[in-house]
Parts: structure tokens; sequence; C-alpha cells
RNA sequence: GCCCCCGUGCCCCAACCGGCAGAGGGAACCGCCUUAAAAGCGGUCAGUUCUGGGUUCGAGUCCCAGCGGGGGCACCA
């Protein structure tokens, strides 16, 4: 709300101030000063405050507000508490959005990014935030990707970084392949396009390689990351531990190797089942049922993944003509093919137990295949497949003798068993597959390889580096299915690095979660140009002490951020293995009980929102709305309250009549109290990520001190000026603007963000007398004001003494007292 | 289908290790102030803590079952 401040003479009116004045004056003295550039040379200890960087889409919009709110309360607390705190800000600006408008708008992607950039930062300033700007980077900055590009190289050297050729999930709408953890549902997680599947040569991350240390170090991070966050990663990870088992083949040299998890029951194995689309299908496949199996796979080929994905489609697929022998049985059994078998999974092929396994019983049923139970039901049971535990039977043979043992027992006698035979192994598998990183698109990094006739896949030198994307604008770019790179010809065609030859530069683009998993490394040291970043002052700084940001990166841009740390440590790089100390994620800004959309109309804009009620009340609104991680209703939220709130606190500043610098000692005792015991539980309340109730006890202080202005010690009571600066310091842990405002008006130089925060007297926490509650049989029956430290013997005589309780008891036999000295006393006859 | 989180007054939400259910805000209503309104100040209102059982001297809090809401995984052998 534009506000006017009314003139002193207005009678009965009460005074406000104009947010807007304050917040040009406010910020003019902010920009000048920069109080929240971080040092790296402080002795002072060091805490580093993250919050996921933004993407450049446009201007920032509410949840861009909340998360920002949220996160600078942390970071200006660190700051009170006394440490050097390293509060970056960036842009995560490679990505499509700006290809797509350099389409339309035939230009140039950069300028769409560097645009939207410094909207951003125009608004990050406005907003108030305590970053340190001086940090300030850009992904698609070649002083940046060049690193990038270094560590491609680096992770190559490692064979970290590999080209194969699989089917992969491609994007008809954005023209590009996808990773798997892109892949939501079947459908693009960007632009929610059916995804079809593509045979390609592409660039992949071995991620797999440090499947086992990605999953086992969630458990370090249970108690500091959200919950959800680290299920979603061991889902994803999908750790199983089971067994390889060989089956002989007729007419082949190789046996069929299979993944089970229960190898407990391979005498139940009636037949087995390759993943259609694998190789292995025709390669086992009879000569005459050839035509059958390529009839079958492009049957399979024409079903979406949204199909595939659903459980309760109909069991398909066909007999590929040959036998096995099951190895403990001696049976011959069928080799199916089917599509409910992945190519990607543990070996492509299963053995298929029917009796003890849903998918496999369909497939029987389906194919009238035979059914050998190896695991007795219970009496009453009466579904198809039994999956639970029980005894084995029809489990034996000359050799060895299952029947009788439990599920865990059997897999524990058999496995050494087959090791024992030759015929398999134990073994531990994984969901996880590697990170597929090319993307056919322009606006990214460019792949650090040249491929050469002669010589292969031959890196692009380290002298050679940034390879900076050619000039490409407008119609250069629109999606072909190939690289827009590929078309450059001045670009792609290069002297082989190696032997001088012609060869071609490699045309793919980085995913941008590449950019994404080290910029939090490259903040500790920004310019440092002997490589990505400097190992001495980044391990100085990292780990992350807290990183805030959206749920929707749980798997994705988390996940990989570790990956590359831990490979950094292996490199020597990095002292830690894990980045982000704790994690919290933000709820979203929702409108009217839906999340905001164009189609639903019920857009809130931030900027409309900042006007009316100005930049504090907004940031003090959605702060305030709830705990973190829930979503906040906008319509069910009062920033008029707020601001109504700001303005009796900054009334405060203006009542209070005695100098800066008055020893507080001698002031009111209760406020005095109040005002310590308010510093030292939110002090609780932020370490608990309770910013929520940080508010609340900041207007409970205001209240208070309000109430001793008026009706108590009086505005000249060093214990008013003491709670007083003691609101302007909570409160510019929110409202910044006015924070500052309040701490000029009461005598000081800015800026409050920099003060000393009130050092907690614990003598001033003790209060002189608590309310012990008596119950007799649960029930209050009296209250008695008594001393923080009495004893418990004490209370319970002064209990039993007092007269409601002894008519309470009425005479009969006390069987228990429960003394809670010095809270509460429970009487039990 | 499996796993995880959440259910407190009309609304958003507090409540530390199991100890008086209510801190804060919003809404509504009533006063004071005002010619009046807004602002300001003061006050009022509300409950089987989703339901049912259990543990305990004592349960919003712990355990079990259910209902409702949200999320993750899901043909991964």
């Amino acid at each position: 709300m534009t506000q006017t401040t009314p003139p002193e003479t207005a009678t009965g009116d009460a005074e406000t101030y104009d947010a807007v004045a304050l917040q040009e004056k406010w910020r003019r003295v902010w920009d000048e000063r920069e109080p929240f550039t971080a040092d790296d040379d402080s002795p002072r200890e060091k805490r580093y405050a993250l919050t996921m960087f933004p993407y450049p889409s446009g201007d920032l919009h509410m949840g861009h507000a909340e998360v920002f709110a949220l996160h600078d309360v942390v970071a200006r607390y660190w700051r009170f508490r006394g440490y050097e705190v390293m509060n970056p800000i960036g842009w995560d600006s490679f990505g499509l959005p700006a290809e797509n408008a350099a389409i339309r708008n035939d230009e140039h992607p950069s300028t769409y990014t560097y645009a939207n950039i410094e909207t951003q930062a125009a608004s990050m300033r406005h907003y108030g935030l305590a970053f340190d700007w001086s940090r300030r980077l850009h992904t698609s900055d070649p002083e940046y990707y060049r690193w990038t590009q270094w560590l491609f190289t680096k992770f190559r050297e490692r064979g970290l970084a590999y080209r194969k050729n699989s089917a992969v999930n491609w994007c008809p709408q954005d023209q590009t392949v996808l990773a798997n953890e892109q892949v939501v549902d079947g459908a693009c997680e960007r632009c929610g396009a059916e995804v079809t599947k593509r045979e390609l040569t592409q660039w992949y991350f071995r991620i797999t390689d440090y499947a086992e240390e990605l999953l086992g170090e969630l458990d370090a991070l249970e108690a500091t990351w959200p919950n959800r966050v680290v299920t979603a990663q061991r889902n994803w990870i999908g750790r199983s531990e089971g067994a390889h088992v060989s089956f002989v083949v007729e007419g082949r040299d190789e046996p069929l190797r299979v993944y089970t998890t229960r190898p407990d029951t391979v005498f139940g194995a009636t037949f087995m089942v390759v993943a259609a689309d694998a190789p292995l299908a025709a390669e086992l496949c009879t000569d005459d049922q050839q035509e059958a199996l390529e009839a079958y796979r492009a049957e399979v080929r024409r079903a979406s993944d949204i199909e595939r994905l659903a459980t309760d489609r109909p069991k398909t697929g066909v007999f590929l003509g040959v036998h096995a022998t099951n190895p403990v049985t001696g049976a011959q059994v069928p080799v199916w093919a089917s599509d409910y078998v992945l190519a990607d999974y543990g070996t492509g092929a299963i053995m298929a137990v029917p009796g003890q396994d849903q998918r496999d019983w369909e497939f029987a049923a389906r194919f009238d295949l035979p059914v050998i139970r190896t695991v007795q039901p219970p009496a009453d049971f009466e579904g198809e497949a039994f999956t639970g535990d029980g005894a084995a039977i029809n489990s034996a043979n000359d050799e060895i003798d299952l029947d009788g043992m439990g599920v865990a027992e059997a897999k524990a006698v058999v496995i050494p068993w087959l090791e024992s035979k030759g015929l398999g192994e134990g073994t531990v598998n994984y969901r996880l597959r590697d990170w597929l990183l090319s993307r056919q698109r322009y606006w990214g990094v460019p792949i650090p390889v040249v491929h050469c006739p002669s010589c292969g896949e031959v890196d692009v030198p380290e002298d050679q580096l940034p390879v900076e994307l050619p000039e490409l604008r407008g119609a250069d770019l629109k999606p072909k299915g190939v690289s827009p790179l590929a078309a450059a010809a001045d670009w792609v065609n290069v002297d082989c690095p190696s032997c001088g030859g012609p060869a071609k530069r490699d045309s793919d683009t980085m995913d941008t979660f590449v950019d994404s998993s080290w910029y939090f490394l490259r903040y500790c040291s920004p310019h440092y140009t002997g490589g990505p970043f400097d190992p001495a002052v980044t391990n100085a700084w990292m780990n992350v002490d807290l990183y805030i940001g959206g749920v929707e990166h749980a798997v994705l841009h988390l996940l990989y951020a570790r990956f590359f740390t831990k490979v950094l440590r292996d490199m020597g790089l990095l002292e830690t293995g894990e980045p982000f100390g704790a994690q919290l994620n933000q709820g979203f800004v929702i409108n009217q009980g839906k999340k905001m959309s164009k189609s639903l109309g019920n857009g809130v804009n931030l900027g409309a929102q900042l006007d009316e009620f100005g930049v504090d009340a907004v940031r003090l609104t959605l702060v305030f709305a709830g705990p973190p991680e829930d979503d906040i209703d906008w319509s069910e939220m009062s920033p008029s309250g707020s601001l109504r709130f700001l303005q009796r606190a900054w009334r405060l500043a203006g009542d209070v009549t005695s100098a800066p610098g008055t020893d507080p000692a001698g002031g009111d005792a209760a406020l005095r109290s109040t005002t310590h015991r308010t510093v030292e539980e939110v002090q609780r309340l932020v370490e608990g990520h309770k910013f929520n109730v940080v508010v609340a006890r900041t207007m409970e202080l205001v209240n208070a001190t309000r109430k001793a202005i008026d009706t108590g010690a009086g505005p000249a009571d060093p214990a008013v000026r003491e709670a007083a600066e003691t609101v302007a310091q909570l409160l510019s842990l929110v409202a910044p603007y006015v924070a500052e405002e309040m701490w000029e008006r009461l005598g000081h130089e800015p800026c409050v963000a920099q003060s000393t925060w009130l050092g907690v007297d614990p003598a001033l926490l003790v209060q002189a007398s608590v309310t012990a509650v008596v119950q007799v049989q649960g029930k209050v029956r009296a209250r008695l004001e008594v001393s923080p430290d009495i004893s418990a013997a004490d209370l319970e005589a002064a209990a039993m003494a007092d007269e409601g309780v002894q008519r309470a008891i009425e005479g009969r036999a006390v069987r228990k007292v429960v003394v809670r000295a010095p809270k509460l006393v429970n009487v039990v006859v």
C-alpha cells in the first residue's frame, strides 16, 4: 500500500510509515554497502546458506518469494550469531525455454536469458535479500561452462563418462532424449509430452558405480534431510539382494543367466522370459520363430510407455522355440520373450516362477504353462501366486533339500550351493540406471569431444576449453531431431586434436543438470581460473549447512549433485563426499486451494502484491503462514494484517525516549525476562526451521513492549529500549526494511543486520515463581505459586496441605503421589 | 498394491522429554475514540485435539486398527 505519512498534527490517527519510501531509502544504502559479502579469510566460523539457483524464466513469482524469504531468515540469523555467512546467488541459465523463445522471436537464446537474469536480479535487490552479489554466476557464461567441460573430460579419464547405443527416452515435443529421472509416468517432466523410445548412441555418466555409496550415506542424512527426499532417493536407487542363476540352453554354449531375488524358488521355475526388445531375444530365437518374434517386437514398439506402465494390462509374449534346463530339477523349460521383462534391468531375462510371482502366474495362465508351488501357502490362502513367507515344498533333489525351510533360510542355503556347483552366485542389483546426459538441443554446454575416423573419440585438450557455442539464432535452432550444432558446418568440422586429420565435433549438448551438479562448489571461489574451484577455499566453506529448495528435485538434482561431489572427492579435489548437510523443502504457494495456473486464472502476481503491501509485509506473510514445508494458500493469508503488525512494531521505536547505549540493567524485570526468553526461544526455533513461530514470538514481544510503554514501566525505562531494539533485530530476519528504519529511529547507525545480537542472560530466563498444578486423579484441584527450584518433597507437602486437594481426596487412602517439581503433582487415590 | 508424512476452535496454525489444550495471526461480534468511517486501543466467542481400542498416575503427543488428505514407488523379477 503506497501510504503517505500523515501530518504530525493528525488527530487521533495512528502514525504510519511509508513502505515505498523506506524501500527506496534503504535499498540505496544496502546497494552501496553490500553488507552481505562473505570474507573467505574471516577468522569466524563459516556457514554456507544455499538456495536452489533459479532458472531465468521471466520475473520472480510467488514461489521464489517464499523460498527466498525463508532462506533469508536463516542467512541473517547466522550472521547475528557471529558466523561468517556465505549466501550466494546465481542463475541456472542454460535450458530449453530460452531456446524456444529464440526460435519464436528470431533471436539468440542469450538475449532472452540475460534480459531475464537482469530483471530477476533487480527484483531480488528490491526484495531485500541478504545475498553476496560478488559471487554471482551464470552457468551459460563461457567462464563457467569451460569448467563443466573440464569436469566432463576428467570424468571420461576416470571411465565415468562413456557412449553406448541403447533404446532411450525421446521427447517428441522437445526433440531431444531425456534421462530416466526426467520421465514421469511416461511423460516428459518438462513439457508433459508422451515419451517414446529411440535407438541412439548417447553419452552416459556411470552413476551406477556410486549406487552403493549414494544409498548407504542416506542413512546419515536421515537426521537432517526431509524424510520424503531420503525415501525418494532410496526408492530410486532401488537396491535388491538376490542371485544370478545360469540355465543351460539347448544348442548354445553360453548359459542363459537370470537375476532373481528369490533363488529359493528355483525348483518352481517352469519357464523363462527374455525382454522382447533385448538383442538376446533375437539371438536365442530359432529360425522358425523369428517371424513371430519380429511381429511381436513391432507390436511392443507401437505401445507407448504409458500403456506399458499400466500394471493391469494382460500379459503378452511369444515363444522363442528353444528350451533351457532347470539347473536343479533338470526339467526342460520353454524360453519366451515378453515386454513385462525389462531389457536394462538385471540380465534382461528371468526365470519364471508362477507359483511365487504374480506376474509369472498371469503369464503362465495366459499361455497355459505349468505351475509348481515351492512355498506352502496358508490353509486359507485364496490368491494366485503366493509371495509370502512359508515352508518350502517340492524343493529337493539328490543333492539339496530345502523342504520345510522358510524363505530366508532357503535362500541362505541355496545360494552357497549354487555357487559351489558353478550354477550361480549371490549378487546385489540396483534399479538406478546410468545418467544419460546427451541432449540434441543448442542452448547447453557443448560436449568437448571430437570424433575422428582414425582416432575415435578424442577429448578436446584442456588448453582449448571452452568449446564455445557457435552463433546460431532463430530458425537455425528449430528442432530437427539432431542437434542444431550438427548443421553448423564451420563449427562442427575440425582437425582431430590427436592426429590432425579431418574430424567432427560432438554436436550434442549436456543435460542442464550437469551444470547444476557443481555450481555450489563454484560459489566458493567464483573467479578462480586454475580449475573449477579453488580446493583450499572450497574445502573451508563446504559443506552447505542448509540447502533450501523445491522437493521436485528430490531425485534429480540432489542425486546428481551428490554423485558429482563423490567423484570430485575421489579425484582429490574435495574433502567431503556429501555436499548438503541439512536440507529444507518449502511448500508451494497456491491460491484458493489450487496450484496457480494460467488456465485456472488464479495466478497471484508478486509485483502487484509488493506494490500493494510492501516487501516487508509480503515477506512476513509468507514466513508467518505456517511451517515452511506446508503449502500456503494465499487466499487464506492476510498481508494487510502483516502490514498492521509491522506498523505497530515500528511505532515502538518512535516511543522509546531513553538514549541509545542506555544500560538495560535495572529496567523493568518482567519485560527484560520476556525479551531474553524470546531471543532464547527464537534461537531454538530458527535452528528447528520453525520460522512461523519466530514471527509469533516477535509479535508477542511487540505486544509486551507496547503494554510496558502504555501501562507499565513507561517509554523511558531502559528495558523498553532493550525490548524495542530486540524487536528491530528479530524483525530484520523477515522484514528488513522496517527493521532498518526502526534501528535508525532508535538512534543507531545502519545496518541492523550487522548489529550485535542480544546475548541471552541466563539469570533473566529464570522466573521468580512458577505455577504448580496439583491434580487428583488427573483432575486439576489446585494451583500453587512455588519457587522454580522447589524440592519434590516440599512441593508434595505443599500440595497435600492444600484445602482443595484435601477436599478432593475426601479421606480416601492415597495410593500414590506423582511429583514433577516444580510444575506438577498428581495424587492417585 | 507397497512405503512415508499429516488430521488441534469458523480459518491459518502453537503446544520442549507424555504433565493446566491455546502462544500468535485472520475472520466475526462488542466496547472506547470519532460528527461518521478507516486506523488505533480494549474486550468477547469457540473444542469429545478425525474415529475406535491399548499402554500410563496422566495421552494432542507413545502403540494398534480404521477413516480422510498429501506424497513417493510400482510389470525392477
